[in-house]
DNA sequence: GCCCCGAATGTTTGCGCTAACGAAACGTGC
DNA sequence: GCACGTTTCGTTAGCGCAAACATTCGGGGC
């Protein structure tokens, strides 16, 4: 043959066999250095570190799955990870997962029905994840869980009762009653709301504590006003409120709500909190600086996200779909952030 | 044996055999169906995916990767996804990849230090990604890159120039240009500005923006103060600008930090935009129900996430590594959105 | 000195899929 | 009627790793 030296090939990656070869063992050996290092002789163990070191190898992480059935993904299906609160779901499971050496392969939905639920975690399901986490606070999860087969681990973050998964769940009831608590302590009569849609269960959820406080101090309950989260439903909605000189205390469902109702109030010139008070929920780190600092409540993020990855955990390794006994339940208490937005009603 | 029947052993989730078997054929047929469908004559094909429904097949994809070497999974390394910046890149690349069948791995960095990019990205390699998107537009991107093996696919996205990989950016210069301009036009002497951190590309290049076009219409450039995104930090600047009388208008380097100054200067007595006007940069959702609402720069997350995959998608299976060349480029424009935040300065 | 035991390592096999080749079956043209 | 392309499908051989089962080796007990 005439032809020059071949081109200097871009050496393939390493793989075990290589390692092996080098540092004199076996490619059983050098498996055994990744998955149980007790099991090996120090001395040996360290000539295939060197080894490894050497060729810059990196286990292949599909031949591992292939041969052990297991992953170590985790996949997480949401709502618009743009919204501040499933960002930070997102956030604090990624967060959990990194520390348990788990990754996180995410699904985005951009509807929020059942049948997309599904579709979401079907995807997820083909790229071989040991699990799912569903951040979907919405009714549709729980009907598009349903439609799954009933052994995949699937935990849902943030839904209501009945769902055949086990949960974790901020306590949107008792944030809300806390919320309503605090504004009739002040001397309101009553407190109007700006829910969230009623298909999510966070803001059903919402709109529950706060009916449920008010019944119990037999105050009204005023007809709930709907918002879709946005700052400009909160605005819409603000303006009607603004209009009846009977309103002295609003609860909106979510801060980005509550700040288009400031924005309406102030249009309206009624002023914060002297005339109205103003209370959110979610307290965005910007919450401290709206017009006035709003009070909110917090929900604890980190510790929801915790706890959902720490049941999905249990579900993948641990025992067989628990028959009757029902799913685990994880709840966490958010916490009621005061600022500036709230006061006793005028004329007290 | 006296044996019970033995227990119904779930049936192991179907195999290309099994599905070959079914329908009567070999199992590379099977996979031809999946692959190449157009060489298999309808009629087999159509009893092989009668054959995959009835048992519920879906391949695995751990074997797949195996034998192909390609996952369709592509990697995206990001800074606190909670923010609304890399939260809203995050969104739309997932979007885009989504949109080819391809599935998103993240790896979220709490420091951004180019040792933690390194480690985001290898942690992804070592899952078989197909390659990497960086959302991290941070000086550290560009220095954690130029560790990584050069043939590795990566994108980077909203960096500065000298960075070894291809780059999707904001024109956050022209950005920042536009903002100083309108702020000039409406006759403004000069235009203060809160930056963002300075290791941040985006940061710096708004500063270089503002400085360039005050420069060029000889107007005097103050110094400029230095925050880290946040409301707090805005808050914190905004009471000095807030304390000098010279001050008519301050560009604040993203929407948070304007929120921050808009408290300072109101808490201040200062009226905007009456006798100061602001600026902040994002658009986020909120800013056009800020107390005023805020003359921002739209940043066209949509478009730079597509960019961005598509590049990745031509380094993936494109030519290789482009030589001397240098790296593919894509620029978009944002829009500046004028509310009331902004107006003539007082004494005109 | 012999046997047995456990620790350390090696061999074989298969996870589920696809690239590469090979072999039928079916025309076509002359 | 036969050589020759075209489909259409099957066979073989891995991809890289880890279970499960060998095998070797070095003592300790008697």
């Amino acid at each position: 043959m005439t032809a020059a030296t071949p081109p200097p090939a871009r050496p393939r990656a390493a793989v075990m066999e290589d390692v092996a070869a080098l540092a004199g063992v076996s490619a059983m050996t050098v498996s055994r250095v990744l998955n149980s290092p007790e099991k090996v002789r120090p001395q040996t163990r360290a000539r295939v570190l060197a080894a490894m070191r050497e060729l810059d190898y990196r286990p292949n992480s599909a031949a591992r799955v292939l041969a052990t059935g297991r992953s170590g993904v985790l996949g997480v299906v949401s709502f618009d990870t743009t919204l501040y609160g499933p960002a930070s779901m997102l956030y604090s499971i990624e967060r959990a997962a990194r520390a348990a050496d788990y990754s996180v392969n995410i699904a985005s939905l951009s509807t929020l029905t059942p049948r997309a639920i599904e579709d979401g975690v079907e995807r997820l399901r083909g790229q071989s994840v040991d699990g799912v986490v569903i951040i979907a606070p919405h009714q549709s999860a729980a009907e598009g869980l349903r439609r799954l087969p009933p052994d995949f681990p699937v935990v849902v973050v943030g839904v209501g009762d009945d769902v055949p998964a086990p949960v974790a769940v901020v306590d949107h009831r008792a944030g809300a009653a806390r919320v309503v608590r605090h504004l009739l302590s002040l001397g309101h009569q009553t407190v109007w709301h700006i829910a969230g849609p009623t298909d999510w269960i966070d803001g059903s959820a919402r709109v529950d504590g706060w009916r449920a406080v008010l019944t119990e101090h037999g105050r009204e309950v005023p007809e709930p006003l709907s918002g879709d989260w946005s700052a400009r439903s909160g605005y819409e909605q603000g303006r009607r409120l603004a209009a009846d000189p009977d309103v002295t205390a609003v609860f909106a469902a979510n801060d980005p709500m509550a700040l288009g109702l400031l924005r309406a109030l102030r249009e309206a010139g009624r002023r914060v909190p002297e005339e109205v008070s103003v209370v959110g929920f979610d307290d965005v780190p910007e919450a401290p600086y709206f017009a006035p600092p709003l009070t909110s409540v917090r929900q604890p993020f980190g510790e929801v996200g915790r706890h959902a990855f720490q049941l999905l955990l249990e579900r993948i390794d641990g025992t067989p779909p628990p028959e009757g006994a029902g799913f685990p339940r994880r709840t966490v208490e958010p916490e009621l952030v005061v600022r500036e937005s709230t006061a006793a009603p005028p004329g007290r």
